[in-house]
Formats: C-alpha cells, structure tokens, sequence
DNA sequence: AAACAGGAACCAC
DNA sequence: GTGGTTCCTGTT
C-alpha cells in the first residue's frame, strides 16, 4: 500500500489496494450516510466528510490528511483485513462462488458503535432508502453542523442530545414509533449500564447479550451492529432478503431465522458475516422471491 | 387508495 | 419458549 497525500488540495491517494469496489461497500446496507453525488461517494464519518473514488486499485479520498487516514481510515475501511484470504476461504464453498463474483470489493466497515446502535434500531421493518432518510434527518435535527466543498453535512448526534431529544423532534424525523427505543437506548448507554466500547472487547455472545437489553434491539439487530461496529466476525445478521437467499441456495429446513444462523455460524464460522454480506447483496441484486415488477 | 414492505415488543398460553 | 398481533411511514 502505497500513501500520497496532497496538503493542498486535500487529497490522498492509496495505491496498491485490491478488493475494494465503493458501490458494492455503501449498498450492500450496512452503512447509511452514503451517497453517490455525481463524483464519488460522499459520506459523513465521525465528525468527517469525505468523498472516496476507486479505479484501478486506487483509493482516492478527497478532504482526508495522512493523520486522519491512520487514525481513521485505515481501520474504517478495514485496510489491515486480507479479503483476498476470506475470499479464497468463502470459495471453497461452491453456492457462495457465485454471490462472490457479483459482490467482489465488499468490505466490512468498522463504524462507530453509537451511530451503529441508532442507525440499526431505525433499520426494524424499514427500507435501505427510508433508514437512510430517517437517520440524515435525525443528524439535521441533532447533529452539528460541518461544511465541505460549499456543502453543509449534519453529524451523527452524540448520546446526550439523544437521551435528552423531545421525542415529538424525534418523531417528525420519520422515525415512527422506533422513536422511544432510540431515546430509550440513549438512556441506557448514557447509564453507563452498557458500555459500548467494552462490547469490542468481550466475547461475540456476551456482547449480544448486552445489546439485547438495548429497547428495540433484538437479534438481527444486534447482529448487525456486533458485525459492523463491533468486528464481531461471526455474526450473521438474518432478515427476509438473507432468508430468502439462504432458502433459495441451500434449500435447508430453516423454519424461522434463528435456524438460518445457526446454520451459517456452523457452516461459516468466525468469516460467517463476511458470507452474509455478499448474500445480502447477491439478494437484493437478484431481486430474489420478488416478482417481476409490473410495467 | 388500499395493499405492501420490513424486526421487535408484548401479551397470551 | 412458542404463536399471534400490533407498531409507522413511504411507496406502488
């Protein structure tokens, strides 16, 4: 990995890199602060905005120093993770060849816990789109506000704003009756009961087991913050697009989705959410148990 | 414009 | 612990 920063314009350029493709990272839902803006990928980081660009084993972030990329970005976009060895892994099972290829440059990105929390209670019986929606406005309402390039972007909200939110403000945030949870969990972290930071360091069942007591967090949930912001590889995160991919490919008795994850934590093991993410993404690709659309 | 999509809570038993 | 019901909002 080659590093070229240029303080003038901002712009760092990291060549050398394989196995890193914007589109399938910022759609394959596990982030939501990321947005094609006619250039590249604009997304709002911490109290960071950046625009990323690919081509040809290059990684150009523009608005990013040196300093911020081994602070941040190195870990964020999991830099120091050899996918081509997950890959190789994952291959050996011939049903993920296929959702591989049509996922390559997937990476599992190492967001913030807090933001994470939030953003997936949002998530329960809700759309990539309106998630998406849902958390920019919270960040509008909540959030300080950064300006870049003649743009204004909101930050995630920190946990005091939130525990103390008047949920009315929450509510017209679209956010529905998530609204309570999201205030009830700010509460719960404010505590100091859990401590999300400590979740990184403990075990992948304890730390479920805590975000367990979060309002609003249940088990596919919890998953999804422990696989994206908690570097719990394990976790397999089980909705209707991975239950329905999971029935299509491995046509297994999976009567409700807690049988779906056992079987993958058996079969997958500790890359199992790595193999979910490329399910996920081959799924919804697919359209997969959606019929044609209408014209 | 009624139907639909999408996880967790809650209350039975 | 399992089964059925309800929660909210944007899209079709």
């Amino acid at each position: 990995m080659l590093i070229e920063e240029n303080r003038d314009t901002g712009v760092l350029r990291i060549e050398g890199l394989k196995n890193f493709n914007p589109k399938h990272i910022f759609e394959c839902g596990q982030a939501f602060r990321w947005n094609w803006d006619g250039q590249g990928y604009v997304g709002v980081v911490g109290d960071k905005v950046v625009r990323v660009l690919w081509e040809r084993s290059t990684l150009t972030l523009e608005n990013a120093t040196y300093d911020d990329f081994n602070i941040v970005w190195l870990d964020y976009f999991d830099l120091n993770t050899d996918y081509g060895r997950i890959i190789e892994k994952l291959s050996r099972d011939p049903i993920l060849v296929e959702a591989i290829r049509h996922g390559w440059g997937i990476r599992i990105l190492n967001q913030d816990p807090w933001e994470t929390l939030i953003s997936f209670i949002i998530s329960a019986r809700n759309g990539i789109d309106r998630i998406k929606a849902t958390v920019e406005r919270i960040s509008q309402k909540f959030g300080e506000k950064i300006s870049w390039a003649g743009r204004d972007y909101y930050k995630f909200p920190s946990i005091d704003v939130l525990a103390d939110a008047d949920e009315d403000e929450l509510r017209s945030c679209g956010c529905g009756y998530r609204g309570p949870y999201i205030k009830g969990t700010a509460q719960l972290i404010r505590s100091g009961e859990i401590n999300l930071d400590a979740l990184k360091y403990m075990d992948y069942e304890d730390a479920k087991e805590q975000l367990l007591a979060c309002p609003g967090v249940g088990p596919k949930v919890a998953d999804c913050i422990l696989l994206f912001s908690l570097r719990k590889g394990q976790a397999f995160p089980v909705d209707v697009w991975i239950g329905r991919i999971m029935e299509e490919l491995y046509s297994q008795e999976m009567k409700e989705f807690k049988d779906i994850r056992e079987f993958a934590e058996n079969r997958f093991g500790d890359i199992a959410g790595y193999a979910q993410q490329y399910l996920f993404y081959y799924a919804r690709e697919k359209q997969i148990g959606k019929a044609p659309s209408k014209r």
